[in-house]
DNA sequence: GCACAGATCTTGAGCGCTCAAACATTTCGG
DNA sequence: CCGAAATGTTTGAGCGCTCAAGATCTGTGC
């Protein structure tokens, strides 16, 4: 088994502490909020960034990129959230072939009640564990593995993350 | 909306950076592994714990925990590997309601050639984006997360995690 | 021995995600 | 203006994961 680059020690052990630790930090948030809320993270990240845009509203598209979530998964979430009805969907005024989502009032609601048994939970499993400086070098390492992976589309063959300037 | 303690300004960013940063990694990783060997990351890595335990066999039990990975996860994941043929369950010679998961010649080969080019998405897009330094502190980072987490079963009510020392 | 709690693993239903395909609309080229 | 390509979104099938429940076995106390 001689691949051109393999991974040394320290990179195993790296990679290794990430993918457990990662895997444990994130199923237990989704079991507390999925408890707690009634839904998964997922979703929740998908009325956090309505509520956070003016209007409490954004188109489909753009909601999809910034959780980094494909349109047909986004487009799935919401038809959910519109049954709970946490989000309504609109006609887009500027492009008829778009849709807009909103955060109704009750979605509102729901999301309010929901983040602080969140956010504890975040702090709790993650940010008590690490130093302040951690907290930094947290930062510094995923903005260095997100920010590239935006740009370019897909080395190898096909591109389906558009770049809609 | 006044939690009992927020996240402040570095911490919000960190956890931002990480959720996208991180999916986008994930991912990107999950798409590769699917297009170049037809299996999900998940599977990936129940067959590299097979392959490194002696005999390339594992009780369940075990190798759920090292996947982080529930019991009936594991169960449905190896059912779909068997029907691959690429591993096969045996009958736990010192415990009978046991069940011991092995990796067959044809699931070691199917390993083998998906190995280099997953170690090399890794790189690509993890650890060449990283100095030295930082791939340290992201060994640090997570075994500070994970450590913990895999100890502690659950505060609030149910402990779904044994602790089988 | 025997009942009973606990451990190990499996099963089935429900749901979210992915992928490919479809649809509607806009944009571009002639 | 008309057809072709590109864009924005939805849909349905297939699959993996979760949860609760069940089946089988081990260990303990009487």
């Amino acid at each position: 088994m001689d691949s051109p680059r393999w991974l040394d020690d320290e990179e195993q052990r790296a990679w290794r502490a990430f993918l457990f630790g990662g895997r444990q930090l994130m199923n237990r948030l989704d079991r507390e909020l999925q408890a707690s809320a009634g839904m998964p993270v997922a979703y929740y990240e998908v009325l956090v960034g309505l509520s956070e845009s003016p209007g409490r509203a954004m188109r489909m598209s753009e909601l999809a990129r910034r959780a980094e979530s494909s349109p047909s998964r986004l487009s799935h979430a919401v038809a959910r959230l519109e049954e709970l009805g946490w989000v309504r969907r609109e006609a887009c005024p500027t492009d008829r072939r778009g849709a807009v989502a909103v955060l109704t009032d009750e979605g509102f609601r729901v999301l309010e009640a929901a983040a602080a048994g969140h956010v504890e939970g975040i702090r709790s499993h993650l940010f008590d564990r690490l130093s302040r400086e951690q907290v930094a070098q947290l930062r510094e390492i995923f903005e260095a593995v997100g920010r590239p992976l935006s740009d370019e589309p897909d080395p190898p063959c096909d591109e389906d993350q558009s770049c809609p300037g």
